[in-house]
DNA sequence: TCTTATACCGGTATTTGTATCACGGTCGAT
DNA sequence: ATCGACCGTGATACAAATACCGGTATAAGA
């Protein structure tokens, strides 16, 4: 095996982080954050829908910054699947 | 075209990118820093030297969380070339 | 009803990331 | 001089990210 496909968890992951990204866009098109940060809306889509679990720095750096979110919180939020448990408390 | 080919601006970012994390590094080595972070040694390397210029977010936030460095301070400073100017006034 | 906007989905194409292997170079120690 | 630990580069291989296309569904408005 050369690269390692992405495990479970790593999907899981990504859905979680594309709920995140999705719940900070609010009321904003898909069309119109995609176009602020620089990528596809269809990237976007896949992002925030799990079917890209492990997007660019960049890419993700530019939603961001479009979304005004700290990717530092971003990386500790979607890390820990026990933050729901947190959140729910 | 389908996807769009990287840039040279991108591929110059990548470069200052890697250069910030090499300096972060600083007397440790690349193996035990990729291991720490859970990469390959070849993949921190090829990061370094700008050969990979658009690594996947969570590689880079196991990265930064091995080096101790904030992924909002490390975007910002290779997302603006004219950063040093900035930095020296 | 018809149009428009939005989002979802499957397929397709191309580039890139990630990892392994092999080889070579440098430096310090034995 | 040989050994070992790093670092670097190239080739190779496979999986995934990104982007574009067409189609579908839904809801709001003319």
């Amino acid at each position: 095996m050369v690269r390692t496909p992405l495990t479970p968890w790593e999907r899981e992951r990504g859905e979680r982080f594309g709920a995140l990204l999705r719940e900070a866009r609010g009321e904003r098109s898909m069309v119109e954050v995609a176009a602020v940060a620089g990528v596809s809306a269809e990237t976007l889509r896949k992002i925030e829908t799990g079917r890209a679990p492990t997007p660019s720095f960049f890419t993700i750096a530019a939603l961001a910054f479009a979304l005004d979110l700290s990717l530092d919180e971003l990386a500790g939020a979607c890390a820990l699947p026990e933050d729901d448990a947190a959140l729910s408390a």
